[in-house]
DNA sequence: AACCGCCTCCCCCGCCCGGGGGAGAGGGGC
DNA sequence: GCCCCTCTCCCCCGGGCGGGGGAGGCGGTT
């Protein structure tokens, strides 16, 4: 399995910083490299121990999250995966985060099972973000769980999953609003909406996370 | 599991579409809704029975199965997918099938099992081609069974194959030529050769093939 | 009645991408 | 020696695509 996963914490409360240590410490593959307690201190960490992946919460003395977040994208090559924590899912940082680039995000309240998935994925998937949605695909997939467990946010409408499962079989924007009988603009707008809610970059990615997340099977 | 998939037979040889009809009317899900002699009677029967798939030779009188596939494809709005039929492995037909819009071919050896699944696949995957490397694709995933099994022509290079895998990881061209160390223009090259061989249209149905094929692996 | 989420469609813009060519260097097979 | 394949890189060109806006209608919630 060559090296392990490389991890850094930012976190304002210790006590976070401290159980995020335990459960991730826990598992052979992962190794936490640095913690930081405010944005600016999570920017130098990052940058002297260069980590695959970092657990970044939105809410941080002297610099958020979402701007340390930036900083860090920014000033390095080769930077690591961010994922962003917040509490709260209807959290407008959680928009930021993935404008600025953040590699996904996940709620306080997750499971620590989802979390060490969480950074195995992020980390693994090299270069393709895994924000919100992505869970949410795999709990509609699940035949609709409600709000219950899905400690993620930004779900897709009904329309945008059509819209997906349709990109995922290859066709083009014409193609689909042929098929669902609608114009070519309307389809661009839904799929402008599932690459945002994503986090994907382009339509390849989407159908990347769609394959990934379960939302659509292999044959 | 809704209506069954009407899969039209076209072959000189009697007892070729005989054996074909058997197999796939054993199957449930699959029905043969008509059969042609010749590449005009494919034609024709095609436009009449307006079937999901069509299983075309190559080899037949008055118009050759490329043709008949040319015709089909380029005559009719919502076309069935055709999935041309075979003798020889290195068969020149192959590349001119690709050019004309086949949505695959394979072998009169194929097991029958390979056929079912074949004309399954292709006619659930929607405006996808399902032609010839993509059984390699799967080939060279399960390590290598040399030229044995495979009823399948139009191997990727190791190259083009390491440029697949990074495309399915979500990179652009110039982030894949940035990974591996050459110009854009090469990896501009080496996309098209992948999509020319896989008969995709663009990266995001190559994508789709490496995860049907399981050339990439979910999870 | 006001609000919000969803669906529909429009504009402009820039870029990445894919198609069509060609060309040179190196290696292996005949 | 010659050929063929692979890998490398170049040109031009058109179009699909994604980003950034905005706008109107419609139904459910408050």
């Amino acid at each position: 399995m060559s090296a392990p996963i490389r991890v850094v914490l930012a976190d304002d409360e210790r006590m976070v910083r401290t159980a995020l240590r335990v459960i991730l410490d826990a598992e052979p593959d992962l190794a936490v490299v640095g913690e930081a307690a405010t944005g600016a201190e999570a920017v130098s960490v990052v940058r002297a121990e260069r980590p695959d992946v970092v657990l970044m919460d939105v809410r941080m003395p002297e610099i958020d999250g979402i701007r340390a977040t930036e900083q860090i994208l920014a000033g390095m090559a080769d930077a690591p995966r961010i994922v962003v924590v917040t509490t709260f899912e209807n959290d407008s940082y959680v928009y930021d985060a993935l404008r600025v680039g953040a590699a996904g995000f996940l709620l306080k309240r997750a499971a620590a099972e989802e979390l060490v998935s969480a950074v195995r994925l992020v980390a693994r998937s090299d270069s393709l973000l895994y924000p919100a949605a992505v869970r949410c695909l795999a709990a509609e997939h699940a035949r609709h769980r409600p709000p219950a467990a899905p400690a993620w946010a930004a779900r897709l409408t009904d329309r945008e999953a059509e819209v997906l499962r349709l990109v995922a079989t290859g066709l083009t924007n014409a193609e689909i609003a042929d098929r669902i009988g609608v114009g070519p603009a309307t389809v661009k707008t839904h799929v402008a909406a599932v690459l945002a809610k994503l986090g994907a970059r382009d339509r390849t990615q989407a159908v990347i996370l769609a394959y990934e997340s379960g939302f659509v099977r292999t044959g």
